[in-house]
DNA sequence: AAGGAGATCTTGTCAGTGACAACTTGTCGG
DNA sequence: CCGACAAGTTGTCACTGACAAGATCTCCTT
């Protein structure tokens, strides 16, 4: 692992902090240089390890799809439906909004990053044996559709509720710890149709 | 309308210029006073008019809001159903990405702003408008997740496709201007899963 | 036809930031 | 014990956003 030096590990106490401050400002507004002074450290030492504001941002993003391929094997292996995975793919936006923003704001990464292309790998290759699944189970007469209705729903979702639109449309009356079952009742929606019609 | 002094019009200068800026390199990285030196004025001339950074955003964002309004009425009164609707939804994001970015990002824009509140408030109504004739049609038992469903599955191709996970994920095959088919054989699909069914 | 009021823009300045270079300190293997 | 190297520091530079004060232009009133 990462040794420790002086500080202890740095490395991971910076992306730990990045995470709170771009969970309060947002990821275009934090700075190496404040996030340097609430470690404790000189302003340069973070470029030792990340080599860049952008470097720090890309190591960002690639834990996070490292975070959300877990997650996602874990409901799929968990014997669960499409609904499930869809429920895993929010829980993972809003446990981790920080990691989720980063993730897909393609102009703060460094996308020729070997352990981003890695990690996005990873969570790539989740979502395309969710594809796999939904053909084998004849419910995707249209697969490219199918797959991109099924991805675009749970991360239309996820943005929307981070973003806060969902609180400032009026669209939503429930409160925010009934995201998850609301994304549940949609995505079942889309492959179990019978679900949400009239008797 | 905006008088026309020294410049002609800088405020409609200034945002023009910001959108080709943002569309370039994202909107975390465009600077007020390379933009001013752009349109040969002096570094502090935009902020006369938008009062800061901030301020710019804003009123990128209020403006997207509004053609996003339009273009979804257009697409509703030309007697379109959901599909029409979603493809136009998707069609803007596409067609203005600098302000669809600018409009979902919270942490760069002004919410006390009274133009922009009065913007979203059109776009919303547009939404709430498209859950009425859902309901009306019959087709939402679940009218909570109905309209979740709805947007967010076009609301998360838009994102998709700007972020550019589309192309990274090795899902789709298809060229670029396929999206809107695609989005429309997707849109179809939630609310007549028939279509995409086997038979 | 002044002339004043106010919008528009410029110049000057300041603190904060990211990147880079050179240097110091600490750790470990031979 | 010492050399190689990783980890962190200090110093610096160009750039940025925000702010203040002054200059210029337009228009409306008298």
């Amino acid at each position: 692992m990462t040794p420790t030096y002086h500080h202890g590990d740095l490395r991971r106490a910076v992306l730990d902090r990045a995470v709170e401050v771009i969970a309060e400002e947002g990821p275009g507004q934090f700075s190496l240089r404040s996030l340097a002074a609430d470690l404790g450290v000189s302003h340069a030492a973070p470029r030792h390890h990340f080599g860049s504001r952008q470097g720090v941002l890309t190591a960002l993003a690639a834990e996070g799809f490292t975070l959300l391929a877990v997650a996602l094997q874990s409901a799929r292996e968990s014997g669960g439906d499409f609904a499930d995975v869809g429920v895993a793919y929010v829980g993972f936006a809003v446990a981790h909004p920080s990691h989720f923003a980063v993730m897909f704001s393609p102009t703060l990464l460094d996308h020729g990053d070997a352990g981003l292309a890695a990690a996005q790998e990873l969570t790539f290759a989740e979502l395309r044996g969710g594809v796999r699944a939904l053909e084998a189970q004849g419910r995707a007469a249209d697969p490219a559709a199918a797959v991109l209705a099924a991805w675009s729903i749970v991360h239309g979702i996820a943005t929307l509720a981070l973003s806060g639109s969902l609180d400032a449309s009026a669209l939503r009356t429930d409160a925010a710890e009934d995201l998850l079952e609301l994304t549940r009742r949609s995505a079942t929606l889309l492959f179990r149709p019978d679900a949400g019609r009239p008797p």
